[in-house]
DNA sequence: AAAAAAAGTGGAAACGTTTCCACTGGGAGA
DNA sequence: TCTCCCAGTGGAAACGTTTCCACTTTTTTT
């Protein structure tokens, strides 16, 4: 009895066909009280369960679903696959992972791989989705899908934040507290479109608010040298006081490099984040931020993915403004008149002025 | 041309027999150059691709693996499931991906669905790994499998935290110290096996040392009103100077209501958070914690159901005391006399007695 | 030159489902 | 009483693979 009992094992041992059993089981048929009560029996004793791959055979549905994303081991990704998964499986749908480590092969690959095994859906974040010849495979066979992070082409669908949009607010924060000279910190900045729309957009707020355009520093990993390249880089832009950071992670980090530098944040050096992590509010001072709702996004865009499997068009898709908010924190104030922390800014508005824009979900 | 092609569609093409057609894609077998050319120019043209569902059914061998955590948006739980992915990844498996939101019921029926879609194999951190009627299933259909977090039952295989012993270690760190009154905070102790384990081992360290026992303060969500708790469980044990949280995000939290109170940590409270998250080691002051591994513990996991697959019986599991090693951090340091503050003990020991004990991976 | 071995090929069977068609009875309506 | 319909049933076909067996052709060995 090692092999798993199989529906004709389950006919035979009630003494009906294959048909008849199928018919109880799913309710999909007229069956007398007498068979149903000996199939129910049968299944019973062999332990029956229905191998779903015979089914998926069958059906060519496998109730599966791709996701595709970076690494969870960035919280962002992490709670976007949360509630997608959880969305699907609520809906009845189990979701196949995979991470790419950002590398477009990888991400071809495993891409294939899920069309093989033939994935019903596809929520994806690519590293460009212009370029990405897994989203060309899943456009061509017509799968249904939903980016997400990845800025929608054409008539695609996706759930992202407006990145563009998001770092104009940031350079507004900025404004709103005396800066005049801004900076950004990226990571992994070349194979990201995400990380390059943030800074057009930041670069395109500083040019509205008349600033010079902001300068740039672009780091490769988790640089443990971060505090030697951010000394030099603010030696080379002297008259810099507010730094826009990629992400909340690095934010935190650069603020303890600035520390080590003997510069004080706010003080010297302002800094907001990106993604609204956590610890971020519970770390002093706080974080100022773009706070994002990873988890809404993944969700819905899983929402969105299954409602073009039903074949219901009801597009599904967030109001690109309302993707982030803004929120205030101590690592942002105003200015210090020069960076030798020699004058105190007088600071007067409280620090409560959070733009409280919420996701409708 | 809307369906995809298959097998027979590509012999007829390249006018051979569907076995021919077989043997040239998967080289299983001798076929003659001519043939070679016609197939593969028909799996060209139609854009021929395996449907792994018709291949799984006939193997009865999916490569795939079902992957069951309480959720990902704990980093803990995030950081194994990207171990263990990557690792079955690049072994030719994929994973399928399961969140039980600490719910015994989604567990139970979590897993059965994926038993009936007939994965090869688990990986999985259940509530209680006892009473799990799930785990119970996959044993029972002698489905390879390996617990994740859970503490080995009888001849289960797991890769977990030594959470006894690690609590042990952090009363032995305490008392190097010289602190000489303890409490525990705790997370959803009831529903995690793991809370218990180190409350347990918390307890058995205290008594190891002729301390009290331990207080305990117990939270169920994340507990907004943390700050008034933790005053009211202060109060009622004005002698306690440590205090082991059961996670670092809680840990760091408990810091924050610690100031809201007034109290200076480590001043007047010492605090050793668990899990080593990375944040842990860039705030102000730094938390003292145990560090795990958990990308390590779900690739070793991971690896183990890998060689269970495969028939090996070389069970690699992880050698308990080396599943974790203790941090220090400013959050841990000699106890006022009283918790006014007025006395402050001599430092002598440096602080740098860190346990270097790693996971060999 | 004959025999034996090897290479190359086609096609049926099997994997576990569901669905469809065909076949029974029996009850209702004419 | 004869039709007709329908509930209830069994079993074949189909889904897309792989594997096995049988067969033909070629090559190698004696």
């Amino acid at each position: 009895m090692r092999q798993p009992a199989t529906i004709k094992d389950v006919a035979s041992l009630a003494g009906c066909g294959v048909g008849t059993a199928s018919r109880v089981l799913n309710k999909s048929g007229p069956t007398s009280n007498d068979m149903k009560k000996r199939v129910l029996m049968a299944v019973e004793e062999l332990r029956f369960e229905f191998s779903e791959v015979g089914r998926s055979l069958q059906s060519s549905k496998t109730l599966t679903i791709g996701c595709v994303v970076p690494s969870v081991a960035n919280p962002v990704y992490a709670d976007a696959v949360q509630g997608a998964q959880e969305t699907f499986q609520s809906a009845g749908y189990q979701t196949l992972l995979v991470c790419t480590n950002y590398d477009p092969d990888i991400e071809a690959q495993a891409i294939r791989t899920l069309i093989a095994k033939q994935v019903d859906g596809f929520v994806l974040t690519v590293g460009d989705a212009l370029s990405s010849e897994g989203l060309k495979s899943i456009q061509r066979r017509e799968i249904p899908h939903c980016l997400l992070f990845n800025m929608a082409t054409d008539n695609e669908k996706s759930w992202s934040v407006d990145d563009h949009s998001a770092a104009l607010n940031v350079v507004e924060a900025f404004v709103e507290k005396g800066h005049c000279h801004l900076g950004f910190l990226a990571l992994k900045f070349k194979s990201s479109d995400r990380a390059r729309e943030r800074y057009q957009g930041f670069v395109e707020g500083c040019s509205r608010y008349n600033m010079p355009k902001p300068a740039l520093l672009e780091i490769d990993e988790d640089s443990h040298a971060l505090t030697d390249l951010l000394k030099e880089f603010l030696n080379q832009n002297p008259t810099l006081t507010g730094l826009f950071v990629s992400n909340d992670f690095l934010a935190l980090e650069t603020i303890r490099c600035a520390r080590t530098l003997g510069l004080s944040v706010p003080g010297d050096l302002s800094i907001i984040g990106f993604d609204g992590i956590k610890v971020g509010a519970m770390v002093e001072p706080t974080l100022a931020t773009i706070v994002t709702d990873p988890k809404g996004m993944g969700s819905g865009a899983a929402r969105t993915v299954l409602t073009t499997i039903k074949g219901e068009e009801a597009p599904i898709q967030p109001v690109p403004e309302l993707t982030f908010s803004f929120r205030a924190g101590g690592s942002l104030a105003f200015p210090a008149a020069e960076r030798k922390g020699d004058e105190k800014a007088a600071t007067l508005s409280p620090p409560n002025n959070l733009t409280n824009k919420n996701l409708k979900n």
